[in-house]
DNA sequence: CTGTTAGCGCTTTCAG
DNA sequence: CTGAAAGCGCTAACAG
């Protein structure tokens, strides 16, 4: 392996200046260049082997083709989320778009005690996608480093941000109206512990809509947390039955934890949906892979990854701002029992 | 957002020069710089909130802290292959070794049809992790830039390549192996279609090593395959039930099938594990989110990501070649019966 | 201990 | 249409 071929070398095996060279191989349109001359010049550089170097050219024209994303890690391991299938299906659609742009995509987990920032900064970044629910000075620093930064699934109201989510909250409320459809006036809500903003907030706001609708007193008991992790949700199945207040029906705001949650249940000598119907939300594949499937509130994972690559690659190259929000709907499967038509 | 300061503005608002800078930045140990000094500098780059840009030490030190990673990529939609869980497990932990030892990782899907070394070019990538099998044309280019590549769960045998693998003919020995020691004797097997060299042939050959010493004959009829997916899987259960030949044992040789080929076979009205005993392969999350849990061949995905990641850093900063071949263990849970003992 | 300076590989005015 | 040369931000000889 010889010493790689820089454009120097392309241009004198060429025999031409380098000047020419650049032109050519970068295929200025402003500059006309000989038919012959071109042609010396790409089988010089074939012949070399030659690659340009992103990091000279980054250092001059101020741009990496670079797209940073960064993946919610779970507290304790510091690794990435993917655990959660949510995570996987959306990266992917995701690295396809940006690859097809053109783009390189940089992945990583991060505390919001580290800086991203400054990895931005290093790196040239030319867009970053952020996933999940950040504290305000964290962004803060984002935004002053003015590159374009879509915000998936936060709700921070900010009009330096782009967008891409779905309305939480009416899903929270598709979800617990199709157990009220289907009968059930006891409907329990699960979600990670509640803090006073992101996903699992307006989906609960969602579920307490859907009871108010219906004339159906909200009863805090009925109310439970548990991690977004199977196992998490898995061990909340036990303090459930204990103290559950005769609910016949369950929203759980993340179909991880609806999975957990049944099968918690289950090992606990319970049927689903004979003695509670569930519906999750999300329907990642998962949902669809288990018995019984999972009745669970529909959005399009691999678009809300698509979207995202697209709104940062736009606003990067003619600095459109874009908000998006993504469509949602419920769809039947096995984990809700229709409790109007009890008898025949 | 006012310009990005450059090493050059912090030099001049300490009141030293660049070199001094530079040096206090990059806490050099062969030169001594005066703790005077050395403050002053580090307030200077800390009031303008300097931050480095790599593209530029990746020109002088040819070294970029950057590692690719390679994830293979469904064949219709080029999308990378997070529907199967075993990518996730794995990225992030490589994300995660990566991140702590200070590098970047660089995520992408590939077709053997592009060209991934002229990616590694040109950035510079430091190294290289690639997961599956590709074919040689391909790893002969990768092998030319010169950069230091992991080659996980390839059956390639070139020194200069590093590789992380598990003994996967062992692994399908362990799987069978199981199984006849519950008492079975008829046992298919299903795995991805052989293609003549990669991991589920290797699992293969394990399998037919098991029957050999139990001295059970091998019947071609009991081999079948799907994409490994899941509803690939949970389609073969139609072809399985109508084919079979008195099977009363099945070794799959991934996880994600053999939870879609369960689910097709409970789709279709049999009991897993009254109907058939079913041994998987990977011990991904998920083969212990259903029910009945798998009993499968477990190996440490995310040591694999670690140990990966470890190898090509360290390949990176002093060369040290490394071939690592991780341990299997059968992990027992649901999916198999015990016919030694079928009455009392 | 600190400063001057020569590039790393590339693009891009500005002249021919 | 083509070439010479400046300079992007940084590091590392080499002097002082």
């Amino acid at each position: 392996m010889r010493k790689r071929a820089s454009i120097k070398d392309v241009a004198r095996e060429a025999g031409v200046s380098v000047t020419t060279t650049s032109y050519v191989l970068n295929r200025k349109s402003n500059v006309r260049i000989s038919d012959e001359t071109a042609r010396k010049v790409r089988e010089a550089a074939n012949k070399l082997n030659y690659v340009p170097r992103m990091s000279a050219r980054t250092m001059i024209n101020q741009k990496s083709q670079l797209i940073g994303a960064i993946i919610p890690q779970t507290g304790s391991s510091h690794r990435l989320m993917f655990d959660n299938p949510f995570y996987g299906e959306f990266l992917s659609a995701v690295e396809c778009e940006v690859r097809e742009r053109g783009y390189h995509l940089l992945v990583s987990g991060t505390g919001p005690n580290q800086d991203y920032s400054s990895i931005a900064q290093m790196r040239d970044l030319d867009g970053i996608i952020i996933l999940g629910t950040y504290p305000c000075e964290y962004l803060d620093e984002l935004k002053r480093t003015g590159i374009p930064v879509v915000l998936v699934d936060a709700y921070i109201r900010d009009h330096y941000f782009h967008t891409v989510s779905i309305d939480d909250r009416h899903g929270g409320y598709l979800a617990t109206n199709y157990l009220i459809e289907k009968g059930h006036r006891k409907i329990a809500f699960i979600a990670e512990k509640l803090r006073g903003y992101g996903i699992h907030e307006q989906r609960f706001l969602g579920y307490r809509d859907a009871l108010a609708e219906a004339g159906i007193d909200f009863d805090e008991r009925s109310v439970y947390a548990a991690d977004v992790s199977y196992y998490s949700s898995f061990q909340l199945a036990q303090v459930f039955k204990e103290k559950s207040q005769g609910e016949t029906g369950v929203f759980v705001a993340a179909d991880i934890m609806a999975l957990g949650f049944i099968n918690g249940l289950r090992a606990q000598g319970w049927s689903i949906p004979e003695d509670l119907s569930v519906v999750g939300f999300d329907d990642v594949f998962l949902a669809s892979m288990c018995l019984p499937e999972i009745t669970t509130v529909h959005q399009d994972i691999a678009e809300k990854g698509r979207q995202a690559a697209d709104i940062v690659i736009s606003a990067v190259e003619n600095g459109a701002k874009r908000d998006i929000i993504l469509p949602l709907y419920i769809v039947e499967r096995d984990s809700v029992r229709d409790i109007t038509v009890r008898e025949e």
